[in-house]
RNA sequence: GGCCGACUAGCUCAAUGGCAGAGCAGUUGCCUCUUAAGCAAUUGGUUCGGGGUUCAAGUCCCCGGUCGGUCACCA
C-alpha cells in the first residue's frame, strides 16, 4: 500500500475535485503545433521578417509540456513549461481567460504537470519570447512532486541552480526524476545515442554487416569473466548469458561473411566500480583479410568520427584534460612503454620465475602463482596504464594471456594484439585473429591448464568453435570497445554510472 | 570483500551532548510584465534501522542498511 505524503495527499484531493468539476486529470488526447524551440524560432522569424517600427506576423502556437515554475500576480500569471526541446514562458491574464480561469490555473495545477496551452507569441517587457496565452488544458496530473531545480540566471549571465536533485544514488534509482529535472542528462543521453548511431553507420559505410547473436549460450567464451549462468526448464539445460560475442561472430566469417559487427550487450559476474556494470554495451567487429595493423587505422578513423559527429570537433576535455583523438594515435610497443615506465625489460625475463624477482626488486609485490603474462599485465596496469592519458595504441601482447591471438611470426611468446588507451583506462581491445586449428585447440588446452585453481575463469574448451575453423577460417582481424567508456570520454563523465540509464543498483526494501 | 566518509522536512542544507531549524516547495491571503518574483501568515520530522552509554543523544559507542570515495578483484 503506498503511502502518500502530505505535498500528495494535497494532489490527490486537486485529483478528486477536478473530476468532481467534470475535468479528466489524464486525458486521452493532445495537441501540438510546436515545440517550445520551434516557436521561439518561429516568433524570432516573425520579428526579423518585419519592417521596421511595425508589429511582426502573428505567430499562432499550441505548445505542451511540463510545469517547471509558476510566478501568480493576482489578475496575471507567469509560467514555465518545459519540454523536450527546452523551455519556453507562458503569460496568463484575466483580460483573455477570465479572473476565474487564471484562479483555476493557479489554484488546480502544480509544478510537475503537464499542460496543453494555446496562444500567440510575444515579447514581454524584460524581452523574454513568451506566449500569450488564450486557452490551456491540463494534460496530464503529477501525484508526486519533483525533486525540483530551481535555475536563476544572474546578471553575469551565469546559471546558478538551486536545490537540484544532486544525490548520486536518487539520480540513479530514479533516473526518471533525474532526467525530468536535470536537463543536462538528458543532453548527456543524447551524445550517447548518437556516439552509437556514429559507430552503426561507420561500420555500415565501411561494408560491415550488422548481426545478432545468441545471448543465452550453452558455452561462454571470448573473455575472461565469470559469467551468469540461467536454466532451460524444458530443454533442462544450463545455459550462460554471454560474457563477449567474439566466438560468434567469428563462426560467421567460417561462413563467408567478409566484415559483420555486433552492438550489444555482455554480462560479466563481476565486481561493480566507477568503470565496470554487470551489464555493459560492447561494439565488435571482425574483417576478413585484415591485421591488427589495419585494424588501428580503422578504430582511429571510426572513433575519432564518432567524437566529431558527437562534440563537433576531435579534441575533448576529459576530467580537466584536454585528449586529442585526431589520427594517427601514438602507437607504442608494449614491452618499450613497460620499459620507459619501470625500467624492467621483460624480453629479459621469458620465465616467470624470473620476472616476479625483477618486480619484487621495484618494490611491488604481484601474486607469486601469477604466469609471466599475467605479471606483465601487473606492470601494465601498475607502471604504464597511467601514463597513457593521450589516445594510444598499446602494441604486442604476451601470448599467455591472449588465446585467441596470433602469434608475431618470429616471436612465439608474443601476439599481435593492441590495446586502445586513453585517459589512462582500457578503450577497446583487437588481435590478428587466431584461425589455425591445430594452434586454437592448444591454447584452449593451455588455458585450461593455467587457471585450474579458478574453475570459475576457466575457459572452457569450445568443440563447435574449433570445428567452424576446421572448415577454415579467414585471416582477419577482430575488434572489441566498451561502448560506455566511449561514452564517458564524450561526454565527461567520471562514472559508467552516468552514461548507463538505469545502472545495477542493490535492491531497496521498499 | 577491506578502509575512509555521508545519511536530518518533498528538495538543498544548518543545529558545543541541552527546546530539531533555514531557504525553496506546499497551504491561506494581497498583488496586471514576473522569472530562485515579492509581501504577510502558516503546515510539514520514526534525525536511515536496531541496541547501548547518559539526568539528557541528530550529536558519543556497538550492530545492521544504503550511497559515495578508495583499494582489492576484473585479459
Amino acid at each position: 500500500m503506498t503511502e502518500y505524503t502530505s505535498l500528495e495527499k494535497i494532489r490527490l484531493k486537486k485529483i478528486e475535485e477536478l473530476r468532481k468539476e467534470g475535468v479528466e486529470p489524464y486525458p486521452t488526447r493532445a495537441e501540438r503545433t510546436h515545440t517550445s524551440a520551434q516557436a521561439i524560432a518561429a516568433f524570432e522569424t516573425a520579428e526579423k521578417a518585419a519592417p521596421e517600427g511595425q508589429p511582426p506576423v502573428e505567430v499562432k502556437a499550441t505548445l505542451t509540456g511540463r510545469i517547471r515554475a509558476a510566478r501568480a500576480m493576482g489578475k496575471l500569471t507567469f509560467a514555465h513549461i518545459e519540454d523536450g526541446d527546452g523551455r519556453i514562458q507562458l503569460f496568463l491574464r484575466m483580460n483573455e481567460l477570465g479572473q476565474e480561469r487564471v484562479d483555476w490555473f493557479n489554484k488546480m495545477l502544480d509544478i510537475g504537470d503537464f499542460i496543453q496551452a494555446s496562444g500567440v507569441m510575444f515579447r514581454t517587457h524584460t524581452g523574454e519570447a513568451t506566449l500569450h496565452v488564450h486557452d490551456f488544458k491540463l494534460l496530464a496530473k503529477a501525484v508526486s512532486p519533483l525533486p525540483a531545480a530551481k535555475d536563476e540566471v544572474t546578471e553575469s549571465g551565469e546559471t546558478v541552480r538551486h536545490a537540484a536533485l544532486e544525490d548520486p544514488e536518487l539520480r540513479a534509482r530514479q533516473r526518471y526524476a533525474d532526467l525530468a529535472v536535470n536537463p543536462e542528462v538528458r543532453e548527456t543521453f543524447r551524445k550517447r545515442a548518437g556516439i552509437i548511431h556514429a559507430l552503426r553507420e561507420f561500420l555500415d559505410d565501411h561494408g560491415f554487416l550488422e548481426v545478432e547473436t545468441p545471448i543465452l549460450q550453452p558455452i561462454y567464451g571470448g573473455a575472461a569473466a565469470k559469467p551468469f549462468t540461467t536454466h532451460h526448464n524444458q530443454l533442462k539445460q544450463d545455459l550462460f548469458l554471454r560474457i563477449s560475442f567474439e566466438l560468434y561472430l567469428k563462426r560467421l566469417l567460417v561462413g563467408n561473411l567478409e566484415r559483420v559487427y555486433e552492438l550489444g550487450r555482455d554480462f560479466r559476474n563481476e565486481g561493480v566500480s566507477f568503470k565496470h556494470n554487470p551489464e555493459f554495451t560492447q561494439l565488435e567487429f571482425y574483417w576478413a583479410y585484415a591485421d591488427y595493423l589495419k585494424v588501428m587505422e580503422l578504430t582511429e578513423q571510426m572513433v575519432s568520427d564518432a567524437c566529431l559527429k558527437v562534440t563537433g570537433g576531435m579534441k575533448i576535455i576529459y576530467q580537466g584534460r584536454e585528449l586529442d583523438f585526431t589520427p594517427p594515435w601514438r602507437r607504442l610497443a608494449m614491452c618499450d612503454g613497460i620499459l620507459e615506465t619501470s625500467g624492467i625489460d621483460i624480453a629479459k625475463h621469458p620465465t616467470a620465475k624470473s620476472l616476479f624477482k625483477a618486480i619484487a626488486v621495484k618494490g611491488k609485490t604481484p601474486n607469486p602463482q601469477a604466469t609471466r603474462g599475467k605479471l606483465i599485465d601487473f606492470l601494465l596496469s601498475e607502471f604504464l596504464e597511467p601514463t597513457l592519458v593521450q589516445p594510444t595504441f598499446l602494441y604486442d601482447y604476451p601470448r599467455d594471456i591472449s588465446p585467441l591471438a596470433k602469434s608475431k611470426p618470429g616471436d612465439p611468446l608474443t601476439v599481435e594484439r593492441f590495446e586502445g588507451y586513453v585517459a589512462g583506462f582500457e578503450l577497446c581491445n583487437a588481435f590478428t585473429e587466431l584461425n589455425d586449428p591445430l594452434d586454437q585447440e592448444q591454447r584452449f588446452i593451455e588455458m585450461g591448464r593455467d587457471y585450474t585453481d579458478d574453475e570459475e575463469e576457466k575457459h572452457p574448451m569450445d568443440e563447435d568453435y574449433l570445428r567452424a575453423m576446421r572448415y577454415g577460417m579467414p585471416p582477419c582481424g577482430g575488434f572489441g570497445m566498451g561502448v560506455d567508456r566511449l561514452a564517458m570520454l564524450l561526454t565527461d563523465k567520471h562514472s559508467i554510472r552516468e552514461v548507463l540509464l538505469f545502472p545495477h543498483l542493490r535492491e531497496t526494501e521498499e
